[in-house]
DNA sequence: CCTACCGATCGGTAGG
DNA sequence: CCTACCGATCGGTAGG
C-alpha cells in the first residue's frame, strides 16, 4: 500500500516550480541546467526528480498551471455578465493585472513553450486557444461584424501583442508597471476597433471566397 | 600577406546567414547545432568557422544587419517629409512589409538577441532604440502631449506589440499575410491614440515629480 | 577543406 | 519494506 505524499510534496513542488519560473525566465529553457535549478532551490539535483519526471516535465507544468490561472481569469469574467464594453475592460485590465503577477511565468509560457514535445505543446496550446476565443468573442460583442469578415481573431492576437509585448519592455524598476498600462490600453483598443468594420480597411478581401 | 577573400566570400557569407536565420528562428539559438547548419548549408561544419569567427557571430550579424535594414526604412521614411499622420501610417506600412519579407530574421532579433555576450547585445540594442526613438517621435507630432506624460515610448511600445506579436500568429499559409494586416494597425493605432493625452488616463501619474 | 577528435558540460540515474 | 535524499558517475553530445 502506498502511503501517499509527504504534506509538504506539493509546497517543495511549487518551490521549484517558481524557482524554475524565474530561471527559465531570465536563462531560457535549453540554457538553464538542472544543476543550476537544483542550486537555486538548495537542493541537491537528484532531488528534483523526486518532484519531476524530468526538465521537461517542470516546463510542462509551469505552462499548463499558468494557463488555468488565465482560463480561470476568463471564466470569472464572463460570471460577472458585464455589457459588452466594461467585459472587454475587465479581461484587459485583469490580464495586465495577472500578468504584472506573474512575470517570470508569463516569460516562460512564451518564449518556452516550443520547446515542448508535440503532445504537450498541443495541450498547452489549445488551452490558449480558448483564452484567444474569449478574447475574439469580446471584441466581437464591442464591434460587431468583425467576425464576419474574419477580422475578431486577428484584432485579438493585434490586442494580445499589445499587452504580451510589454514583457520585453516594462522593468520592474521603471516608471510604469502593468497596472499603469491596462487603462492606457484599454482606451487604445476600445477607441481603435470602434468603427473599424464600417471603413474600407480590408475591403479588397470581402469578395474572396468564404470556406 | 593576406591573400585577401575570394569574390564569392560575401555571396558564400550571406547564403550562411540566411540559413542561420532559418535555423535559429526555428529551433531557437541555444537548440540548434552548427553541425546542423553545416548540412543545411551543404558545407562541412569547419568551414563554417572559415566565414564566422563563431556561433555567436552569426547571431550578431543576422541581428545586426537586421536592424541596419530597419534603420534605413526611418531614413527613408523620414526623408520623405511627410504630415504627422501619414508619416506614421509610412512608418507602420513598411515596418510590416518589411516584416513579411524577413520573418526568419525577425524571430531571430526578437527570441536570440538575448543569448549574445553584453557588448554585442548593447549594439543592436543601441540601434532597436533609435527606431524606437524615432515611432516615438512620430506617435508624439500625431498626438502632441504624451511625451510630457512620459508616455511617448510606451505608446511606441504598445505599437511595437501589435505589429512584432505577428510573428507569433500571422502563418504564411493563413488567411493574412503581414501586408493585409497594415490597414488594419494603422487604423487601431491612429484612431486609438486620438485625444489619449485629454482623457484621465493615467492622470494619476501626473503629480509625480519629474526627473 | 575534410576526418578525427578535444575539454566541458548536458540531462538523467546508479548504488547505498 | 517504504520514503527521502546524498555523492558520484553514467551515456551521449555540445561547441570548437
Amino acid at each position: 500500500m502506498a502511503r501517499g505524499k509527504a504534506p509538504t510534496f506539493e509546497v517543495q513542488r511549487a518551490t521549484i516550480l517558481a524557482e524554475a519560473a524565474r530561471l527559465f525566465a531570465k536563462r531560457s529553457f535549453p540554457n538553464a541546467s538542472m544543476a543550476e535549478l537544483a542550486k537555486a532551490c538548495g537542493v541537491s539535483k537528484p532531488l528534483l526528480y523526486h518532484y519531476y519526471r524530468d526538465k521537461e516535465h517542470i516546463l510542462f507544468d509551469i505552462a499548463d498551471s499558468y494557463m488555468d490561472q488565465l482560463l480561470d481569469i476568463v471564466a470569472g469574467v464572463k460570471a460577472a455578465a458585464l455589457a459588452p464594453q466594461p467585459h472587454l475592460e475587465a479581461l484587459l485590465t485583469r490580464f495586465m493585472d495577472e500578468y504584472g503577477h506573474s512575470q517570470h511565468r508569463h516569460m516562460v509560457l512564451v518564449q518556452d513553450v516550443k520547446f515542448l514535445q508535440a503532445e504537450q505543446a498541443e495541450q498547452v496550446t489549445a488551452k490558449q486557444r480558448r483564452v484567444v476565443a474569449a478574447f475574439a468573442e469580446a471584441v466581437e460583442r464591442v464591434e460587431p461584424g468583425l467576425r464576419r469578415r474574419h477580422l475578431d481573431k486577428p484584432v485579438a492576437m493585434i490586442l494580445f501583442g499589445m499587452i504580451n509585448w510589454t514583457f520585453t519592455w516594462l522593468r520592474a524598476d521603471g516608471r510604469f508597471t502593468h497596472a499603469d498600462m491596462a487603462p492606457v490600453v484599454c482606451r487604445i483598443v476600445l477607441e481603435g476597433i470602434r468603427g473599424l468594420v464600417d471603413k474600407d480597411v480590408m475591403k479588397h478581401k470581402e469578395k474572396s471566397p468564404a470556406h
